[in-house]
DNA sequence: CGATATATGTCAATAATGCTGACGTATTTA
DNA sequence: TAAATACGTCAGCATTATTGACATATATCG
């Protein structure tokens, strides 16, 4: 007891206070969401679906699994409840008809709007209060904690502003 | 009544990419941990308690319903799951015997270290990828996204490591 | 001292999210 | 034609979180 088992004690500390910036700012970044959702008998769930098919219009459910990263048993009970509301549309695929795509309906994208304006508001008072640096900087670190296969989503397309320490990032153990 | 449907584009895009960072960032970052917690029937508030019981030694109940945002009978079963099965011990609170002060076991530690080793290696090594000053600003972008009142946490007392970095990150409009 | 507030715990009911496992159908591909 | 794929569904179970009501011990105030 006297002598405590330390890792390195700075290195250590940084990381630490890394994962409870994620913990904190994930925390208040959906709270004021999931009370609007509770209003309306919806859950984060139901959140997310209509975000990301808002973001990828025709996206199929397989897609939208694997952004999820739940099974499909899960994503139907919600999916299969938005659509019998209205808010989100399954069109047959035309190359594949066994595809269901998905997309909003107005109402869809009304509850997407009511649901992500303070959210998008928040994020916008943050990137406003830092340097275009920081934004970089803080997009280097968020790639480089998710998986390596998650970060095509974000270093292959357009999507990205950009940053030279792309390039220095490591493979991952 | 509102008039913008639309924010000025190319700006909603970097939001929603920051959105998107934040979300993909932070289910891979639980996943595996989840994974563990899961053959021990436990959950993630399991580790969360774990977590900030080891964070903070000693630390009143009422401070962790702070930190986690949750009601005292959500944390109850946990908490008292924890303590039935020996991770986390009360004492009575010497200034205040209404008080439960909460700690660690040596049982405890070991499973907070079973649950934040990969965690913290992966945090380790988004750190090592990039620059000293991309570490300041994710840490400036996520202070930004939390509440005024949980920025508190980091920019008040002593928890924070230091690094001449802290210096530069301004109080917040 | 007595009233009241605080710190904590507990019981009960309810809801949302997620999982595994087992089937079923339509459609595509080999 | 057989196998693989995309999707859906039913059933059962665990975890996390909620609200509301009530209980106990201790502190503090008038």
């Amino acid at each position: 007891m006297v002598k405590p088992p330390r890792p390195s004690p700075p290195d250590d500390e940084q990381i630490r206070q890394s994962i409870e910036l994620l913990f904190f700012a994930y925390r208040d970044f959906t709270t004021r969401a999931d009370e609007i959702l509770a209003k309306q008998n919806f859950g984060r769930a139901h959140h997310r679906v209509v975000y990301f098919v808002g973001r990828h219009t025709g996206m199929t459910v397989s897609a939208l699994l694997e952004i999820l990263g739940i099974t499909k048993q899960s994503l139907s009970r919600v999916l299969g409840q938005l659509v019998r509301e209205g808010y989100v549309l399954q069109k047959t695929g035309i190359h594949d008809r066994r595809q269901r795509l998905l997309e909003l309906t107005p109402k869809g994208r009304e509850l997407e709007r009511l649901l992500t304006t303070e959210q998008r508001a928040r994020i916008s008072a943050a990137h406003k209060a830092v340097s275009a640096a920081s934004l970089t900087g803080f997009r280097a670190v968020m790639l480089g904690i998710m998986n390596d296969d998650t970060r095509h989503r974000f270093t292959s397309s357009e999507a990205i502003t950009d940053s030279p320490n792309r390039a220095k990032m490591r493979p991952w153990p």
